[in-house]
DNA sequence: GCTTCCCTTTACCATTTGGTCAGGATAGCT
DNA sequence: AGCTATCCTGACCAAATGGTAAAGGGAAGC
């Protein structure tokens, strides 16, 4: 692996755990055995480096949930595949979700960066939640509601680590 | 109210916004028109600010929480006067949750002080719903899983607001 | 051989960070 | 009046921060 695909990997991980502002240029080229300067070099900035990190993740993200949409089939079944395959997802790669959540405090600016991969998927779930309600193969009710409770669950399993130690 | 408290009370927004890490004394100080200095001189350190945070948002939770209860019959009727409170102090006070958040990075040494006010709401929580589900007034299920999906949806849907907006 | 291009490092720099130390203002007590 | 305790600030510090400029090293092309 190229040494910028391992400092993008590397700050993903970073981002998700210690968040943006916790990890500096520094300690991060630490962590790959290289200098900061190696990391600027590849990424001109922090920004430019939380850019492409959000940009990949996102990507990412976008990509891997495509494909359990797409080898299910429409109604009850691709709701099931697409559960399962982000709890699978959560499981084997956990900074995905960490970084989606780190956008909410990098503000509006970074998460058009995010959205501009996930919003088809997101409308699309939308609408087969919405066509399933109303021709009565799912139970009634908000799909925006049922989308972001899904999200939410699926992303507190997966990040919440400290507060589910106290749950069990 | 006195400085002291005004620190405290602003500490927690900040560190459940910009989270602990990008949160600085400087900035802090500043919001409140004072110099870091007097931060520093009611809490010791930055760490000595973060426990107080820490305790009095984990505090605030479980009274507020515990009032909920404790106002309502066992059974259904209190599972619901436990979730409407929640979502309730979630609209008015979403930085204690941002900052129960932010419990997940700064590591187990931290969460100890969360959880000590916490622990014994959760107990409680799970031991009732395991009776409910029990003695059939709940759908069966497991306990823990539906505990720790609610706290998920009320945090996602109060700290996310990005992600939110992008479903609508 | 030499040059060129890609990658990486060493050497700096200005600013910000958490934190210390020595005061200063103000109120209450004797 | 003095004295003390509480609260706050200015000056300062070492380390860490993001970032720039220059230079070395190695492989490929000529």
């Amino acid at each position: 692996m190229s040494t910028k695909d391992r400092v993008l990997t590397e700050a993903t991980i970073a981002f998700a755990n210690q968040g943006v502002a916790g990890t500096s240029l520094d300690a991060l080229a630490r962590e790959l055995g290289v200098t900061k300067q190696t990391v600027l070099y590849h990424f001109s900035s922090k920004d430019g480096l939380i850019a492409a990190v959000l940009a990949s993740a996102a990507e990412d993200l976008a990509g891997e949930l495509q494909r359990a949409v797409d080898i299910s089939e429409p109604g009850w079944e691709r709701v099931v595949a697409t559960v399962r395959s982000s709890f699978a997802l959560a499981v084997r790669r956990p900074e995905l979700l960490g970084v989606l959540r780190e956008v909410n405090r990098l503000g509006s600016d970074w998460s058009e960066v995010v959205l501009e991969s996930l919003q088809p998927l997101i409308d699309r779930a939308l609408a087969d939640l919405s066509a399933g309600m109303t021709d009565g193969r799912f139970r009634p009710g908000d799909p925006q509601m049922v989308l972001i409770s899904a999200y939410a669950v699926v992303t507190g399993v997966v990040s919440d680590g400290e507060l589910l130690r106290a749950v069990g």
